[in-house]
RNA sequence: GGGGGAAUGUCCCGAGCGGCAAAGGGGGCGGACUGUAAAUCCGCUGGCUAAGCCUUCGUAGGUUCGAGUCCUACUUCCCCCA
């Protein structure tokens, strides 16, 4: 890969921000790319009712394919989903109800809007469910399984693990690679689609794809793999205490998002900015370069940039500020997460433990407790040594608002209503 | 069909002679140090109207003053034999 010297734009771009793990063929791919004939899908799972910060690199993919004058399709997996793609995964997969996965479907599609240009000729968007749920079992097997070697899937990565570890792998599962195989094949005759990108997990169900293309008669097809990502520190990307970091404003707020991105480690800055901005490379190499302190101001450029993308540069810089008011300024930001608490409440005395519990900070009463005991808990920035504390209105700031803090990043606003 | 094992704190792994809110990790959270970073160190990591009470060890019963621990049945998983 390394002495593969590309024409295109496309995989001059995204060899160069890192995108780039494992290829079928560069020199095929290049040329088609440069031609701008590259038609690429990334298939999504409905598993949730927004995607997250896991999914981005492979949007960006799409997303610079466009940018270079390709097409990208990006597949809901509508059909899939139903099923449950086994890769990586320990455990079966619950079923989710054709319910549950229609409305995550309809949520997800949201966030590629912001990302690709669906106008005439350009984006597709489609799902997998429209060719995979009128399947006839017999025909599939008959057009479709004979294709594939019952041998060679057994020797498969995502397999094996299972049958390794004596996991249960049940054969709806088993049969998860035939249908993203005939998704690609299906894929090519309908749109030319003749390039599958994803995660280097993805890989093993991509070349399926590009083999099962070969037996059916498809042109040539192609597989494009990016690394997976871990945090230097070797972290799973995109988990956090609370959960996954998600895409979905309802899921996850702007600012919330803007600090994941703030809250980035040292040694990561420049890859990210590579793989989940679109600012140019000299620009990176500059905010790259910053040593010690410094550094910060490029995870600040690194958070907006990435924030802007997903929830617009209004939110973004929204998000900033707050931030800046907040841990620069030492003030309150009046755009803090809030919650409402009924006047009357706070004139009878509001205690502090319950407070923190209502905002949502501290997870029951005994969490506050504890919390309290190590000196974790703030109210309007001075720390409550007293469990007994009783909150009221007079404790509103000039603002109108009492500010409660849980550990120094995490701050809600209490306003009387 | 026969025989043998296993299921533990609802994040994960994992110890647990009949006295157990249950060892130890990992992960996570808070504190100190910093730069809203990393590394390091300290603390916390069932609930409550909190020196007391309540709910937890696959499910349902039973023995016992007392059961995660013993007995019975059931469920699920694994291994060996057929």
């Amino acid at each position: 890969m390394s002495e593969f010297r590309p024409q295109s734009d496309f995989l001059q771009t995204l060899m160069a921000r890192g995108y780039v793990h494992q290829c079928s063929d560069f020199a095929s791919l290049d040329a088609l790319a440069a031609k701008g004939k590259a038609v690429a899908y990334v298939g999504y799972d409905c598993t949730a009712p927004s995607l997250h910060v896991g999914h981005l690199i492979s949007i960006m993919m799409l997303s610079w394919l466009q940018r270079t004058g390709n097409t990208p399709i990006a597949l809901m997996g509508g059909g899939t989903t139903r099923v449950g793609d086994p890769s990586g995964k320990d455990e079966t997969r619950k079923i989710l109800t054709i319910e549950q996965i229609d409305a995550n479907k309809a949520e997800i599609r949201k966030t590629f809007a912001k990302f690709l240009d669906f106008g005439p000729g350009k984006a597709v968007m489609t799902d997998n469910a429209e060719w995979l749920a009128p399947l006839n079992y017999i025909e599939f097997l008959r057009d479709v399984g004979r294709h594939f070697s019952v041998n060679r899937m057994l020797s498969m990565d995502s397999v094996k693990l299972r049958l390794e570890r004596e996991n249960e792998l049940s054969f709806i599962e088993f049969n998860y690679m035939l249908l993203q195989s005939y998704d690609f094949v299906e894929l090519s005759r309908r749109y030319g689609c003749n390039l599958q990108m994803g995660g280097s997990d993805q890989w093993g169900n991509i070349v399926n794809g590009i083999d099962l293309g070969r037996r059916m008669g498809t042109p040539q097809l192609h597989a494009l793999t990016c690394p997976l990502l871990t945090t230097a520190s070797g972290a799973k990307m995109g988990k956090t205490a609370a959960g996954a970091v998600w895409l979905d404003a309802g899921m996850l707020s702007a600012y919330d998002y803007w600090q994941f991105w703030r809250n980035t480690e040292d040694a990561d800055v420049g890859r990210f900015l590579r793989l989940f901005t679109f600012l140019p490379l000299d620009e990176i190499a500059r905010l790259e370069a910053l040593a010690g302190a410094e550094i910060n101001e490029a995870k600040k450029v690194l958070a907006t940039e990435a924030t802007a993308l997903m929830h617009g540069r209004e939110a973004a810089e929204a998000a900033a500020e707050t931030a800046r008011t907040t841990f620069e300024a030492g003030g309150t930001a009046a755009d803090l997460p809030g919650i409402d608490i009924p006047e009357a409440e706070l004139k009878a005395g509001l205690g502090v433990l319950n407070a923190f519990v209502r905002a949502g900070l501290v997870a029951s009463n005994g969490e506050a407790r504890r919390q309290v005991q190590s000196g974790g808990l703030r109210v309007n920035d001075v720390v409550v040594t007293d469990i007994g504390q009783m909150l009221t209105l007079a404790d509103a700031t000039q603002a109108g608002a009492i500010k409660l803090s849980f550990g120094k990043k995490k701050h809600v606003l209490v306003r009387p209503a």
